[in-house]
DNA sequence: CTTGACCTTGGACCCGGGACCAAGGTTTAC
DNA sequence: GTAAACCTTGGTCCCGGGTCCAAGGTCAAG
């Protein structure tokens, strides 16, 4: 520590981001976290912009975007411009992307929840699986 | 196909249910899908019942059970029981999960339009991530 | 001086559900 | 008879985002 005063180790920022040492090393071999300076014993020693750029792919992560995509943020972000039209484009795709997955949820949620409730009243036909019973003719399956 | 009347190959079920050979062969694998005979050669020669198993395994996986949870359920019906309690368990699980899913990604689409309406209004200072800009202070960001 | 917490590296492994490959055998169709 | 289309096996590879490991170096506290 004497020797990186005002500079953090790897798990110092990890912790102060509140991710793992492990993954801030895995941002740096994916290239989106420059490799910072070295200590003389090779301990990694951030500045304090590190902070903040690792903050932001936190953040960004937590916004659903995926590496590649915040990468390209941190590309654009690094000319020293801001990167708000990429940013609209990945937010509208993600947007996108969101209201998909949702839609698709909802009509799995029905599906299930019109199978319990068919399960529930022992009406061992519900739409999908077709029927949960045995071949054996028990409860005449499509199933065998 | 001479000596296989009646009997289908691994390819010929897959097209049937409309699953991939690879999917039958790795459920085989996985032991959700019992190995059927063999032909002289050894060509996989699955009966009737195949059929209705792999549209069961298959009807399962489009409501979004893993294949751990579909090899329960098909233990249960394999004894010759119905497997309506464990399949009401599972069903009520993933119920619950799905509506959780549900629930994170309509907060993070609500989040996700916001931020898309702050920077289309070009007042960087969204919720999350904090801010898209560079860090000279040209939108006074608080990443660095 | 020792103990323990931290750091380094590269590489293997995890989740799920297969896809794809090579190298060869079999069956079918013409 | 021969080519096409199928089948077999075991194996590696993919997605994403790391985690975990071993074997060793470093550093602060007591």
């Amino acid at each position: 520590m004497t020797a990186t005063i005002g500079f953090w180790t790897v798990g110092r920022l990890a912790g102060e981001v509140g991710v793992s040492s492990d993954a801030l090393r895995h941002w740096e071999r994916e290239g989106i976290f420059p490799a910072p300076e070295r200590s003389p014993a090779g301990y990694r020693r951030y500045g304090p912009e590190a902070l903040d750029r690792a903050r932001f792919i936190r953040d960004c992560q937590r916004a659903g975007l995926r590496l590649a995509d915040i990468g390209d943020l941190l590309a654009v972000r690094d000319t020293g411009e801001c990167p708000c039209e990429p940013a609209e484009q990945h937010l509208e795709r993600r947007i996108g992307e969101v209201g998909a997955e949702i839609a698709r949820l909802e009509g799995l949620r029905d599906q299930l929840t019109s199978m319990l409730r068919a399960v529930e009243a022992g009406t061992c036909d519900p739409p999908l699986p077709r029927n949960w019973c045995p071949p054996d003719g028990t409860a005449g399956g499509e199933y065998g």
